[in-house]
DNA sequence: ATCTATTTATAACC
DNA sequence: TGGTTATAAATAGAT
């Protein structure tokens, strides 16, 4: 598409794919953030690479889209079978309808064992035996230790993401993003997050 | 980006949004079909319009990339980014208490659907009443809640590092970005909850 | 990993 | 929606 136009057909030569394939999924990604942005939608994206490595990414969370995308297909199947009955009564509200259904789908997969097996019951009955227990104070100092640990990750990342914007602006001027990665000793504690660059590079 | 560069942030007039949404749609489609011919990756792709329309594509099937996606998720059988650092960084008891709080959250999150949604809310519900009446619970589950909003907040950061980082190879899997995190030491952790997040992109 | 000549994608209008 | 056009982005090929 731009030295020259290229067949969409699968590169022949492996080295070239692994180059398109990484430069190409990092426009895909970035165009399907965008697309949730902007418009609001929930999007979910896999891609397995010729190798086998998974790369996604989902707006919410990947378990959350494809629940949501079973649920449609799973409503779809019921409207096919009952679509006449549905469309005609106002009786039954569509919102009590789905709920059953997903409620009968969900039972379904367990009974095929579609669900992790045995997972819940399980975990079900770990959380029980750990939520009689005590210790409500050693949770307490240790959520709000783990807490901190995560804000302090957050913080991080919110840095991270100045110095990526920042990169951005920089790169076009020939650095690597090695070099300036490495020169991030920063002290800049203010995070604002809306600002267009919060840290002073070079 | 075009006849002026725009903003990467919910459109608000809603038929501007739904436009862009139906050509971005159709550019991002068109984008993933290419990635998956030409460079022989399995694809799959779900996108909900924000009047819960679906669109999808699947290189294959889409059932086929969702097991496949699965399948990925059990075998690594990953813990927490967090917890490992702690589990590396601190003693053993701590570390394990940790691990302990991280099963918790994780439950949590279940019980909030945002793990699996549809999955055993009841029961879980059930569970929580018997512990009412526990002086320590409220803290407790605020503390959870709190950890949850970060633990879903570093995950949204996570995801947009993968957008913009050089070394998807590193942080692909939401695995984090140990190698880039280390190269920055931080400052104060305070934070106001809401990170307010804008970024510049391309 | 970076550069850049081109091709694509697309925001603003109709 | 479905075109047109001026620009911004993406990217193939080369380094």
């Amino acid at each position: 598409m731009t030295r020259r136009r290229i067949q969409i057909k699968k590169i022949d030569n492996t080295t070239a794919r692994q180059v398109t394939f990484s430069k190409r999924r990092r426009g895909l990604f970035k165009k399907a953030f965008e697309l949730s942005t902007l418009c609001d939608a929930e999007i979910g994206l896999m891609v397995f690479s010729a190798t086998g490595k998974l790369f996604e990414f989902a707006s919410s969370s990947m378990q959350q889209v494809i629940e949501r995308h079973n649920l449609h297909r799973d409503n779809l199947g019921k409207m096919d079978q009952l679509s006449l009955e549905l469309q005609l009564e106002n009786g039954t509200s569509y919102a009590m309808l789905s709920k059953e259904i997903e409620e009968k789908t969900h039972e379904l997969r367990k009974i095929r064992g579609e669900e992790l097996p045995g997972m819940d019951i399980e975990e079900l009955q770990k959380l029980e035996e750990e939520l009689e227990g005590e210790r409500f104070q050693e949770e307490i100092t240790a959520l709000q230790q783990k807490g901190a640990q995560l804000m302090e990750e957050n913080q991080r990342l919110k840095q991270m993401e100045n110095l990526f914007s920042t990169q951005t602006h920089v790169l076009e001027q020939g650095q690597s993003s090695e070099s300036i990665t490495n020169l991030c000793s920063l002290s800049d504690p203010q995070d604002n997050g809306s600002s267009d660059i919060s840290l002073k590079l070079g």
